[in-house]
DNA sequence: TGGTTATTTCTGTAATTACAGAAATGTTAT
DNA sequence: ATAACATTTCTGTAATTACAGAAATAACCA
């Protein structure tokens, strides 16, 4: 597929800021060139387009499977395998959410808590143990809050946020 | 300042997290100690500490002043500059979520209305306009939310956290 | 079966990033 | 001023990460 210069500058600034929060470049492009892409593309494609090694490509989109944000599809008379992403933003967004909850909150609540049960153990000092807990209440409250968030259909998380203003006036 | 086993293992992971989301190891460290320490720290205690060399320190402190995690506290009778990090967890976290608000939201945001103008001028294909539709609506929600939450007093947003249920109710 | 094409895994290299130590700069005191 | 210390910036190296190309594996077909 030849990329108009528009598919360049979004591919590029996505891998960019994909890069800035943790996902390697390649990946992120390839994630931004399926969102773009009119229909499934195959692997070979996939290369062509970004001007990337095939090795380079597989590995990206296993590690876009592994976070469920592509999937493979077979197209009558080809035996290559197509692959797109989640048509919905919204949907997308969820599923980050939920992994990123997964790969990153989940453990370190457990590490924390691990801490605050030695810090308790080994008397380590007041200061230490008090902000082990402070950490530990905030990150619960995190938890909570990203598993119903996460639980929300596509189209919830739509209206919750369309309200604004109205969830905001119940603490401000 | 010699560490205890809890310190250490808390400081590890904190800066293992941070380096996930994109914030260097050494940084998230420094960040981690700063959390523990009952008092500000000078530049060569947290060298120490954490067993790094000294410029490392400072450019991980500088680092850290840019985001607005760190200042400088001057301690009676002590010609060096000692560094504290915010007491309040979720002072830190709305910090953090203006900060990264500015530099990937609104940059992403920005090029995505570029794209979006470019793709109507250039007549990219239908598809391709459609997508960046989507996808700047969602940049905006996310942006107006983020807005707003990144303005709620620290308690204020604990209190939000707290409400939990009642917030989802709104949708679901 | 062997031949053909698709895909993954392996291997080496290039590029980037992290970071220690040295040098330079700035600061305070005498 | 210059000595003593504090801090930052510079420079080279080590470690990691990214990634192309080759080799291996798998899938399909005739």
């Amino acid at each position: 597929m030849k990329l108009t210069p528009v598919m360049e500058k979004f591919i590029l600034h996505w891998g960019e800021m994909g890069w800035r929060w943790g996902i390697n470049r390649s990946v992120a492009q390839v994630h931004a060139l399926l969102m773009l892409a009119p229909k499934p593309l195959p692997a070979d494609e996939i290369c062509e387009s970004l001007d990337v090694a095939r090795s380079n490509v597989s590995n990206s989109i296993k590690e876009l499977q592994g976070w469920g944000l592509v999937r493979v599809v077979h197209v009558f008379g080809d035996r290559r395998e197509h692959f797109e992403t989640l048509r919905d933003v919204w949907e997308m967004f969820l599923i980050i959410l939920r992994e990123r909850k997964k790969r990153e909150i989940d453990p370190t609540l457990h590490a924390l808590r691990e801490c605050a049960t030695e810090a308790a153990k080994s008397k380590d000092a007041d200061h230490t143990t008090e902000r082990l807990a402070q950490l530990i209440e905030f990150m619960e409250l995190s938890s909570n809050w990203a598993d119903k968030a996460q639980a929300l259909s596509p189209t919830s998380a739509k209206r919750l946020c369309q309200l604004g203003d109205k969830v905001f006036r119940l603490v401000g």
